[in-house]
DNA sequence: AACTGTCCCTGCAAGC
DNA sequence: TGCTTGCAGGGACAGT
């Protein structure tokens, strides 16, 4: 499941190996891929244009061409991009494919197509992305200080996991990042945001950055469904350092004494320890 | 502001 | 063995 770590760590293959590149022409398979505008415009406005930067905002890839507009990638769930020398079979699922100017190709393969491709004009953001408008505060992109997070918390009245996982706040946290953090910050998923002592503040601020920027160093976590790799199809390692999430039943590795616990809040699959998370 | 429910989609695993 | 069902989940959106 790309969260932010996982779609920084093919945004920095993505600055190797895509940055510089000239794109010399684009297939589009599945039109669902880019239903927010068709296949013609992803073609159009492609085809031709020079990658000039490597971008990400919370779990939104941007990659701005020498045209002036920008695409933007999202993984979603399911979403990859890899990056293969040119002609090779290709992969199932295979929605989009850029032919690079030096001869490798950059294809985006996504069995369940929740993810997406735009072309887009980043003078006009608001109505042609406006989701990316809105985004909240990315916590490794733009640096989240203690007093934004500790605004954040006070203002609201939700429980922590939600909060967390509101993309609208904070840019690029997806339940497992959410789940990891609130353990290693001592704090329950549904532990209401407002009634935070300012010292387990603090300690959500630093677990939020500990916890994001270890999973970057380990290039992200590769589930056992072995949905999230990079762009050269290699899994990350974060998922031998999980605490919580997928270890529901297990004994607590941080405490020995309490068992994860699964619950579901808003949805999702949320994984706690019941004697370290208060 | 914040909650709930729904939808999108496929692959895999569990249950019968 | 072969079917059906359920689940996984990011995020927009509608309704309350």
């Amino acid at each position: 499941m790309p969260e932010l770590p996982e779609v920084e760590t093919v945004r920095r293959g993505l600055a190797r190996f895509a940055v510089g590149r000239r794109v010399t022409q684009v297939e589009v398979g599945r039109l669902r891929t880019v239903r927010r505008t068709s296949a013609q415009a992803i073609i159009d406005g492609l085809t031709g244009a020079t990658i000039v930067a490597a971008n990400r905002r919370g779990k939104y890839l941007l990659l701005p061409l020498d045209t002036g507009d920008e695409v933007m990638i999202h993984l979603r769930m399911t979403g990859k991009l890899l990056v293969s020398a040119g002609g090779l079979p290709r992969p199932l699922h295979t929605h989009v494919v850029m032919h690079l100017d030096d001869g490798n190709e950059m294809l985006f393969v996504d069995p369940r197509t929740f993810g997406e491709v735009v072309v887009f004009d980043p003078t006009n953001v608001a109505v042609e992305l406006p989701e990316l408008a809105r985004l909240g505060i990315d916590p490794v992109a733009d640096g989240l200080t203690l007093p934004q997070l500790r605004h954040l918390v006070r203002s609201r009245n939700r429980g922590l996991k939600q909060l967390l996982l509101d993309q609208h706040l904070i840019a690029g946290i997806g339940n497992i990042y959410a789940d990891e953090i609130l353990h290693k910050a001592r704090l329950r998923p549904e532990r209401l945001s407002s009634s935070l002592a300012p010292r387990s503040e603090a300690m959500l601020h630093r677990a939020i950055h500990d916890v994001l920027v270890a999973a970057i160093v380990s290039g992200g976590s590769t589930l056992r469904d072995n949905q999230y790799v990079d762009l050269f199809g290699d899994g990350g390692s974060y998922q031998e350092d999980h605490r919580v999430y997928g270890r529901a039943g297990e004994r607590c590795i941080t405490c020995g004494r309490g068992w994860v616990r699964r619950i579901i809040v808003g949805q999702r699959s949320t994984h706690f320890c019941p004697i370290c998370q208060r």
